[in-house]
RNA sequence: GGUACCGUGGCCGAGUGGCUAGGCGGAGGUCUGCAAAACCUUAUACAGCGGUUCGAAUCCGCUCGGUACCUCCA
């Protein structure tokens, strides 16, 4: 089938229509998380946007590559000990291992990503796992004549480069800007310009992790990892490089620069950015110090947090909001999100509740092409929501006996709601809530008999009170035309 | 200073020229012993000023306000 999907490029700023490089394979590289903290908010947003990219991608027979990194060394403190970087400066404290520290996050980080059902990439490497193939890319872009030693460190020439190429083309940047802001700033010495960048760096005594290299005892500079490792698993060109808005300068932008230095060509034909999450406004990270970790919205153990979220009301109010504009977070919008959420997933258990008719009286089958449409639009999941809550909307009214449907029907809607709304967005029911046993469910009935009989004999105060109690073990008791109905309230 | 972008009703959030976005919340109603759920009806909008146009939230200009990034800071 002709694909219609189109994809906003970050390199062209507007939306080009997605044509994989070799179909039907396509190679997704995303860059994932540096492991020296538990993850937070701000890292669920890319995971899932690329998480639905990758379900679609899929959806649409296409035969997808998915690499995701870990970053496990590299990436330096600038604000604490200089030449230390995050993870080595979290051993010292600690007084473990760095990979005991690396191990410990990653688990957790694992962890979590299994809690807001984002499927696991199909490779994810690690920084430290590929220090040889770093060294080896370094030595490439020398011998193009774009890098240059000096005292055990290896620096990118980003003026020579910028002679060839365009460095700034993915940022909009100018190389005269950046020199005129940038050299006011505590430039390195060793440095020709102030905005070259480091391909490796050689360590100092204090700095526990380091590998030797033709250079010094020492590691690889922080762009380098995404080059080596999206290169060596989806070849120098591939099709959707992705990642958090914040990462396009100048992280992305020295990618682009690495691998054209090294190959000659730019490393990917579609790049994606995540916008971010924001606290009143201001983006929430990890150097504002106003983050809410994964665990702390599950729990419910922070200042700013009203109560527990569930994974899957997190994951749902990500997917309310289109990934390229920035999300508010407020507990307002969370329990939205969680109200709108379970509305849908009611109305996917009403439908198994409603006679079908000879006759439909709405056409349903329209929602399937403008669902497909919404997500064919840049992955616009928030249109996609409006169109299932419409969906909802005429299901309750087939339910209320003021539309009729089909079996046929019934079965479509029921068939579409499963695609959209669990395989391709990812939500799933809460295990508490699919795990209604037998014997929960006997008791409760007959419970309810009694209340039943109660009620017949206009004893409402017992009635109350059984539904009352009921209430307290966190079971909703509903009275409707055909008898009381009950299920696990949140 | 530079670069990218944003400002939509009580809250969140779609929408790039004319057609009801949607969710949550509010108001009224149907149903009901009461409640809940569901359904029906409904109110509240496009930062400001000017321009283009038959017609603008949507295009252009200016003003005001806000955000992110600017090289070792994810």
């Amino acid at each position: 089938m002709e694909s219609k999907l189109q994809i906003y490029n970050s390199l062209t700023r507007k939306k080009e229509i997605f044509e994989p490089l070799n179909p039907p394979h396509v190679g997704m590289y995303v860059c994932g998380p540096t492991v020296y903290g538990d993850a937070h908010l701000g890292h669920a947003r890319p995971a899932i946007t690329f998480d639905v990219v990758f379900r679609y991608l899929q959806h649409l027979g296409y035969k997808v590559r998915y690499v995701r990194n870990i970053t496990d060394v590299g990436h330096l403190e600038n604000d604490a000990d200089e030449g230390e970087d995050k993870i080595t400066k979290k051993a010292r404290v600690e007084q473990l291992e760095p990979m005991e520290i690396v191990k410990y996050f990653t688990d957790r980080y694992h962890e979590n990503m299994d809690q807001l059902n984002v499927l696991h990439p199909s490779i994810e490497p690690t920084a430290s796992g590929h220090i040889i193939e770093q060294i080896e890319m370094v030595k490439s872009i020398m011998e193009h004549g774009y890098a240059y030693e000096k005292d055990g460190s290896v620096y990118f020439d980003v003026d020579k480069y910028n002679k060839e190429y365009h460095y700034g083309k993915l940022s909009g940047r100018k190389l005269e800007d950046l020199y005129q802001y940038t050299r006011e700033l505590s430039g390195q010495k060793e440095k020709r310009n102030s905005f070259d960048f480091a391909l490796w760096k050689k360590a100092d005594p204090k700095h526990i992790m380091h590998w030797p290299s033709p250079w010094s005892e020492g590691f690889p500079g922080w762009h380098l990892e995404c080059s080596v490792m999206s290169s060596k698993y989806l070849g120098e060109k591939f099709d959707i490089h992705g990642g958090g808005m914040d990462l396009l300068f100048p992280h992305h932008e020295c990618e682009i620069a690495q691998s054209n230095a090294a190959t000659g060509h730019d490393p990917a034909k579609y790049w994606m950015h995540n916008n971010l999450i924001t606290v009143n406004g201001q983006k929430m990270g990890k150097s504002l110090k106003n983050f809410i970790t994964l665990n702390e919205f599950f729990s419910g153990e922070h200042e700013s947090l009203n109560r527990a979220y569930s994974p899957m009301t997190i994951r749902f109010f990500i997917l309310q909001a289109h990934y390229r504009s920035t999300l508010d977070f407020s507990n307002d919008a969370l329990t939205a999100a969680e109200k709108g959420m379970n509305k849908l997933l009611d109305t996917y258990h009403v439908i198994d509740e409603i006679k079908p008719s000879d006759h439909s009286s709405v056409d349903v089958k329209r929602y399937e092409k403008l669902c497909r449409e919404a997500m064919d639009d840049d992955f616009n999941t928030p249109i996609v929501l409006a169109h299932l809550f419409d969906l909802s909307k005429t299901v309750n009214q087939v339910n209320d006996g003021k539309e009729t449907l089909t079996a046929e029907d019934l079965k479509f809607v029921k068939d579409l709601l499963s695609t959209y709304l669990f395989d391709l967005l990812g939500i799933r029911e809460e295990e508490d809530k699919a795990t209604d046993t037998a014997l929960l469910d006997g008791l409760v009935e007959t419970i309810l008999k009694i209340r039943q009989e109660a009620k017949k004999n206009k004893d409402y105060v017992t009635a109350d009170y059984i539904r009352d109690e009921l209430n307290k073990l966190n079971i909703i008791v509903k009275d409707t035309p055909d008898g009381a109905k009950w299920e696990l309230g949140k």
